[in-house]
DNA sequence: GCCGTACACA
DNA sequence: TGTGTACGGC
């Protein structure tokens, strides 16, 4: 049996939102710990890590460990059909291969359910090692959306250097090329407006902007984003969802041979 | 000679905007009672009755009874061209094939005549008999719109079904079910956010959402639409226009052979 | 009050 | 398919 109450319902429309375009099927791993999920992307290059603790939800039952299987596709479609004060309820019966999911009006005038069913999907859970990065870049989620998608529109690829200054984003196209630099800034009016540089070695990657902008679809889950850094490793775009856990998503960067390769 | 001023022109263009997705051309029939209109849709399976009682305009003059026959996609597109503050004026002459519509800017700034030719239309004006109904809902038609638009994401059909406890909206398509409960509440703060249920006999009956979403585009005329269901009688969804009259869709409801023969 | 998204039209 | 407008969210 498993009963979990969201009482800010929007949040887990945002989160389907942003990870259904990446990610067509995967399980949800439920247990005392929390709700979570974690998958490639249809194409093997890119990896989502979804946590909400159950901390974070009204009323969190769930008897025994279970993995649930969904086509995130039209998981997100019942969930449009929730109000955005709604309050979300996912059940599931042991033993059922359905999902259901409850949304209760605010005034509890209208009262929703939906049923889905569940699929078996291979899990290839991966154990994602705690690293340590050689630079963790913190700012406005708006901000890096802005600059992935004002950069895509030039090139395919950015570099991402991080120097103690601050964060500089590159890319280079047909038409020519573009830097957007941003300096460190800690002196603003709200502290969700800042830049924070963690620097312990500058790093300088290579990404696939396509990705970065499929990330970025994670942007009204947070006032920030959190791009954490190092050479040879993936990096980490983390966006935290208030009370209750993340959204993160894994990108390997392209190494040099790869841009050599992919030059006429 | 006909006549007909109209303050509010924003209701007749609002009238156009809801049905003219549904009928092609249809006829308007102007006498001392008002201005009114029957149609059948274009595959004949739903019907639109709209009533403007000549109480409601500034000025109405109609000599003789007079029906006229319209392409309303062409008077949409004409209406289109009133601004929502402006007076509508619609004028015939006796014996002309044509009619006029005259738009003056609040202001009188601005005044623009626009004459459209008449069609001859095959009326095939159905006396539609007063019936008692099993069941009569009253809802806010932004709540009815956004019922119909989410479960249309789910399913073609909806099994709507009234009790006196509520009123039930249920679908099923290929990616699960959903069902949606309003409950009876008459105690809210404004008159038109309430949900009545006048039951004398439960009923619950199927309809093709495609043409109720069809219907809903006519909530901008009403905060509210009043839902009125007996068993094989057609349900009728009926927006009342302030001070002046209706509009009223009626569809039929499918029968449950229908039902089975489209299963797979 | 402004912005972004969603539907309607050409 | 691309644009313009209307509505809902921040």
């Amino acid at each position: 049996m498993l009963e979990l109450r969201l009482v800010q319902g929007s949040l887990l429309k945002k989160v389907l939102e942003s990870v259904k375009d990446l990610v067509n099927d995967a399980n949800f791993d439920c247990s005392a710990t929390g709700f979570s999920l974690q998958a490639m992307d249809s194409s093997h290059v890119a990896l989502v890590a979804l946590l909400l603790r159950s901390e974070g939800f009204e009323h969190y039952r769930c008897d025994r460990n279970i993995s649930m299987g969904m086509n995130l596709g039209n998981m997100a479609k019942m969930l449009k059909c929730a109000g955005n004060d709604d309050i979300i309820t996912i059940k599931a019966d042991d033993g059922s291969d359905t999902v259901t999911f409850m949304f209760e009006s605010p005034t509890q005038d209208k009262i929703a359910d939906f049923e889905m069913k569940l699929m078996d999907i291979d899990s290839e859970h991966l154990g994602i090692p705690e690293a340590e990065y050689h630079a963790i870049v913190r700012m406005p989620s708006a901000e890096f959306c802005r600059i992935c998608k004002d950069l895509s529109s030039i090139g395919d690829t950015v570099v991402i250097s991080v120097t103690k200054e601050g964060v500089k984003f590159s890319t280079r196209g047909d038409i020519g090329t573009a830097n957007i630099v941003c300096r460190q800034n800690t002196t603003v009016d709200k502290p969700e407006e800042a830049t924070v540089i963690e620097m312990n070695e500058p790093v300088s990657l290579t990404f696939a902007l396509r990705y970065l902008n499929s990330f970025t679809k994670a942007s009204p889950l947070s006032n920030t984003v959190t791009i954490s850094l190092s050479s040879e490793l993936p990096v980490v775009v983390e966006y935290k969802i208030a009370e209750m856990g993340y959204v993160r998503f894994y990108l390997a960067p392209k190494i040099e041979e790869d841009e050599e390769e992919t030059k006429p």
